[in-house]
RNA sequence: GGCGGCAUAGCCAAGUGGUAAGGCCGAGGACUGCAAAUCCUUUAUCCCCAGUUCGAAUCUGGGUGCCGCCUCCA
């Protein structure tokens, strides 16, 4: 079977094939440091950690990284308005981002570069697109000569003319920057520096890099010239990733990426979430509700990564239900599998034992193969669920016979692997239940006494005496223990 | 104005030529003193029109509606 992924640069989907075997490249534009992280910054960073699990998955080795954008307007903004520093901003907003990004359960990058600490490779790329010709100075900054790059336009599908008819009666041509620029559609690679504003020494005097250059430098020096994969948010298509291409490409004359991948916005009451709006919800606002994190990432999961998604209450909540439904599978194993005689009943983690799972492809159960058939089609990801929610429907149908009858219709060990298929391909959604949380209800009560009182309130019902017995279901209700009445009379009974 | 995308049941959402996955909500039934839990069953012809085809949600053309990008943006 072949993966196939939807390529922002062909606009359309393509067999994928690694540079090098076995081995996959992956850059993801992260977050500009001057606030919490909203529920779209979530989408990302869910999509793409799903995204390079399932590489992982089907046997790829993925170095997958991640910057953060340190140095912007937005963040000297918000430091002046709070009297501090940069740094100091910057610093606070990528600790709140790995708190947040922990809680949702998205793995951790293996390198996560910051403008700041990417400042020689900056300057070398500015200083050899200078060498080149595709960048001018003007007045302390650097442009990129938009007009001499010939694949300007590429991704976006976009066309020069097209630009420049779109910009008219928008460029303010009174502003100073755009006053400096050959072309209107130049854009900074470097900004002089403005007074009592953090700047670096350079060639082109004291400055600060422009947005777009930071993923340039960064890309080469932790991946190379041409990587497998780079993604982002759909609203970086242009200008963001446009620019990218332009600055790498025009120095080393190679593709900067073989494979653009986009993701969908998340939208809110039919718009777009976005911080200019005012309409967007903080992952930690979100989570603190609370909705369990689980439920977020299914809401995530279940719209295919491209299309936009509406967040509503409603969806939420269905997420949250849906979350249930999957948890109770994932718990299988830890509720039943003592009982059901397992020997081994301590999940795969999710590191995995997947690779030698693939060793033996042919023994791969049919659950996992239309798992990954269906997530090979574009990482089409609500399709896998479907196959996850089968399994744990199962799992949870058979887990409650178990409770009420006291016996299996599927033999044990068919289970036991269904169980452990489960929680693998969860894994590789990153889904994953703790049993601690379920068992910390347990009740104060000891067996015996349940069943005493049991043996009362069945001596009650023998009596028609309803309003004692329904007293007594109650109280244990209370006390987090569930009866459930049997034909034949006989209660049974479980704690919660 | 330019570029791109989307339109599938009450809601969310897969499917992209052979008569519609899945989730949520709901309905009916079994069981029960009632209930809870559980089990079983059940909910669409795919925005509109025309065309191609033996056959289209799926391809083509037209229309309508919605959204994104074109300025910072995940």
């Amino acid at each position: 079977m072949t993966l196939t992924i939807y390529n922002t640069l062909t606009r359309q989907k393509e067999p994928f094939q690694t540079l090098e075997p076995g081995k996959v490249r992956m850059y993801c534009c992260g977050i500009t440091v001057y606030d919490y992280c909203h529920l779209g910054h979530a989408r990302t960073c869910i999509v793409w950690d799903v995204v390079r699990r399932y590489l992982e998955w089907r046997g790829y080795s993925v170095q997958y990284i991640q910057n953060f954008t340190d140095i912007d307007d937005k963040i000297l903004n918000r430091a002046r308005e709070e009297g501090t520093s940069m740094e100091d901003v910057s610093e606070r907003f990528i600790k709140a981002y790995f708190e947040d990004m922990e809680r949702l359960h998205v793995r951790q990058a293996d390198a996560y570069p910051r403008a700041t600490q990417t400042m020689d490779g900056i300057k070398r790329l500015v200083y050899e697109l200078e060498q080149k010709g595709y960048a001018y100075p003007a007045n302390g900054d650097v442009y990129f000569c938009v007009c001499r790059f010939h694949g300007y336009g590429k991704l976006s599908g976009r066309k020069l003319e097209d630009l420049q008819a779109g910009a008219s009666g928008r460029v303010d041509l009174e502003d100073p920057e755009v006053a400096k620029k050959k072309y209107p559609f130049d854009f900074a690679l470097w900004k002089a520096a403005k007074e009592g504003e953090p700047s670096w020494e350079s060639p082109w005097g004291k400055g600060r890099p422009g947005w777009h250059i930071e993923c340039s430098a960064m890309v080469r020096e932790r991946l190379g010239e041409t990587i497998d994969i780079h993604v982002g948010g759909s609203d970086l298509i242009f200008p963001h990733h446009e620019n990218e291409i332009a600055q790498s490409e025009a120095v080393t004359g190679k593709p900067l990426a073989k494979y653009w991948l986009h993701n969908g916005m998340v939208k809110v009451g039919g718009e777009k979430m976005s911080k200019s709006l005012g309409n967007f919800i903080t992952i930690r606002d979100l989570l603190d509700r609370p909705i369990d994190p689980m439920a977020v990432r299914l809401f995530i999961l279940q719209a295919h990564y491209r299309k936009p998604v509406d967040f509503t209450d409603e969806a939420l909540e269905a997420a949250t239900n849906g979350w249930e439904t999957l948890k109770e599978g994932l718990l299988f194993g830890h509720k039943y599998g003592k009982q059901l005689g397992w020997e081994d009943f301590t999940p795969v983690s999710h590191s995995l034992k997947q690779h030698e799972t693939h060793k033996c492809r042919n023994q791969v159960p049919a659950t996992a193969s239309r798992f990954q058939e269906a997530v090979d089609d574009d990482f089409n990801f609500a399709g896998g669920l479907a196959v996850l929610f089968e399994i744990a429907k199962e799992l949870r149908k058979e887990g409650n016979l178990l409770v009420h009858q006291g016996t299996t219709e599927i033999p044990a060990d068919e289970l036991e692997t269904q169980w452990h298929i489960l929680v693998e391909l969860a894994a590789v959604l990153g889904f994953e239940a703790r049993p601690e949380e379920e068992s910390d209800r347990a009740t104060d009560l000891t067996d015996e006494e349940i069943e005493a009182l049991v043996q009362k309130r069945s001596e009650a019902r023998k009596a028609k005496n309803w309003a004692k017995s329904d007293r007594l279901r109650e109280e244990l209700k209370e006390r987090g223990i569930t009866l459930i009445d049997q034909p034949g009379g006989v209660t049974n009974w479980h704690r919660n």
